[in-house]
RNA sequence: GCGCCAAUAGCUCAGCAGGAUAGAGCAACUGCCUUCUAAGCAGUAGGCCAGGGGUUCGAGUCCCUUUUGGCGCGCCA
């Protein structure tokens, strides 16, 4: 048997105490404890643990793409969070990461938005087509009123043909930079977008670009030049299409719209528009786009139009992303208690008052302002682990109740394990205790604590290649889940033997570190107290 | 209609390229605070991996099929 041969020379190795080969052809093999400590020390040592660092690469992620005028809902929440998670995964592993927000900022919903406005407010200059003077530099609307503008918009549209048709003539006249629709268009974009930065600043999402759809207008004749240059430009129906299809589709493949039948531009073209703008001013090695699964059809459309009309070169590789739905308790997506489509910030401020709550009962937390703090950190933790500890394809269901909860795989239990240690940490510090050498592991639990640190490397390099942020939280729950039974089982600080205190230290520093960086590639902090 | 995705413990989910006795957590039951934060820990019980075929030395994982559910299929994004 091969696996005895392989077995018999690693035998010789002194770093393994153990090796034997198992029918059928499974080789079983066990660190010795010294190497083990070595590891650990070695880990200890480097700034980054000793975690991987690849070959530089040029990533662009497109992810969180709200829409300018439209309230950031709660299905907005994944792509946020995933995404963002994506980054700092990719970032931390040596990448050169380009997050990009990829704003909807024009297409129809601006033409509803602004025709809605002309309705109620017609006497702007914005509306009037010889007007020459300056336009205001306040904008008509705040945001709370164009909260309210594209809902009303929108389902005035549906039943009134006439105001529809105005909308997607406004949206044909914006794309044609008429002068007062765009002096009022960057007015909206202005107030939405300072809305959207706050909202996404305490999700403590971070985009490096704030490019829109709007900025992949001035590429759209490039676009067009391409695809007529290789003729792929068919007319159909008063639009204009690119026929993707292959021979080989198993699933239906229609053809792909470019313009529509009023002349309008629609997000597909945008798409692509963006696209060259990537290649030309990142030529990235990978294009991320971390979009709900629903969309699977149409960016297989786009990157096949982009192959056929070469605007993607071999060299770069188109990723869709995708991920499942957020769903209700009762397996629905998620809706107020009306049935409406419920903002993302009216659930973040249930989720953080929520913690707060508990934040509240704690008899450790003294000061006002610091509960606060924490409640913000472990809501915002408990939207996050519970979302991303389940696989990004999958629906999940949003339970409020479980997220929050200090047991279970949430948020708040990995927050509290890392203020545990934390808490210990400081102690260690304020009484002068030596921070030494990590020596063999005293119990199987230690020795097992030991194992799960040093296998971090292969769980980051899974999720990256998966890019599957669930990945790292279970390495987080088995990582605070043995170390908790460890902090049960030792008394560390009244330890007497001083050189396994000041082991243990080292490692609890060690172990303490690992959660840190873990906890920030998912974007989420460690409170001071809990 | 065509297609895509899913189905694993009462519930919520992991399960990597096919590999050893299918793993967590919650809920249930039994215990553990005069000692570093009990928002914690330990234990018990709970499975025909939706059904049926196939490929393989070996299948939760691959293929076919049935059922159930979700989603998509040109002028929204």
């Amino acid at each position: 048997m091969i696996a005895n041969e392989i077995a018999g020379k690693l035998k010789a190795n002194e770093i393994f105490s153990e090796v034997t080969a198992v029918a059928p052809g499974f080789i079983n093999i066990c660190l010795t404890d010294t190497f083990l400590s070595k590891l650990l020390n070695d880990m200890y040592s480097d700034e980054r643990l000793n975690l991987p660092l690849l070959n530089p690469k040029t990533i662009v992620v497109d992810f969180g793409g709200p829409n300018v005028a439209k309230p950031l809902h709660v299905g907005h929440l994944r792509s946020a969070i995933i995404g963002d998670s994506l980054c700092r995964l990719a970032r931390f592993l040596g990448y050169n990461v380009i997050g990009d927000v990829h704003l909807g900022d024009w297409g129809l919903q601006m033409g509803m938005v602004i025709a809605e406005i002309k309705r109620t407010q017609p006497n702007l200059p914005y509306f009037q087509p010889d007007f020459c003077g300056e336009y205001p530099n306040v904008s008509p609307v705040t945001v709370d009123e164009l909260n309210v503008l594209y809902p009303t918009a929108s389902a005035r549209a549906k039943v009134d043909e006439d105001f529809a048709k105005e909308a997607a003539q406004a949206t044909v006249e914006l794309q044609d930079r008429r002068a007062g629709y765009m002096a009022l268009w960057r007015h909206i974009w202005n107030v939405s977008v300072e809305d959207l930065k706050k909202n996404y600043d305490i999700l403590g999402v971070h985009f490096d670009k704030w490019y829109g759809e709007s900025d992949a207008d001035e590429y759209i004749p490039q676009v067009m030049n391409r695809l007529k240059e290789r003729n792929l430009l068919r007319e159909s129906d008063g639009a204009q299409v690119v026929d993707v299809a292959r021979d080989d589709d198993k699933e239906p493949m229609p053809p792909m719209l470019i313009v529509k039948s009023n002349g309008a531009d629609i997000y597909g073209t945008t798409d692509l528009g963006t696209l060259i703008q990537r290649m030309q001013d990142w030529n990235p090695d990978e294009i991320w786009y971390v979009v709900d699964n629903r969309q699977a059809l149409h960016f297989k459309q786009v990157f096949r139009c982009a192959t056929l009309s070469g605007i993607l070169s071999d060299q770069t590789v188109c990723s869709h992303i995708g991920f499942g739905t957020m769903n209700g308790k009762d397996g629905k997506p998620y809706k107020t208690r009306d049935g409406g489509v419920m903002r993302l910030s009216d659930m973040i401020e249930t989720v953080t008052s929520n913690a707060y709550s508990k934040a509240n009962e704690s008899d450790v937390i003294d000061e006002e302002d610091k509960k606060t703090a924490i409640a913000q950190l472990v809501g915002v933790a408990a939207m996050k682990i519970g979302d991303m500890v389940n696989h990004r394809t999958k629906d999940y269901i949003f339970d409020m109740e479980r997220f929050l909860a200090s047991e279970g795989k949430t948020g708040p239990y990995l927050q509290y394990t890392a203020v545990r240690i934390n808490s210990v940490l400081k102690k260690a510090i304020d009484i002068n205790a030596n921070f030494g050498e990590i020596i063999t592991p005293a119990t199987s639990t230690e020795r097992e604590l030991m194992l799960s640190l040093i296998s971090v490397s292969e769980a980051l390099l899974r999720a990256l290649s998966e890019k599957a942020p669930n990945v790292i939280c279970e390495k987080l729950f088995e990582i605070t889940g043995i170390f908790n039974r460890f902090y049960f089982e030792n008394k560390i600080l009244t330890c007497q033997d001083e050189k396994q205190r000041s082991s243990w230290l080292t490692l609890l520093n060690a172990t303490y570190r690992m959660i840190q960086i873990l906890l920030s590639l998912l974007g989420v902090g460690i409170p001071e107290q809990m």
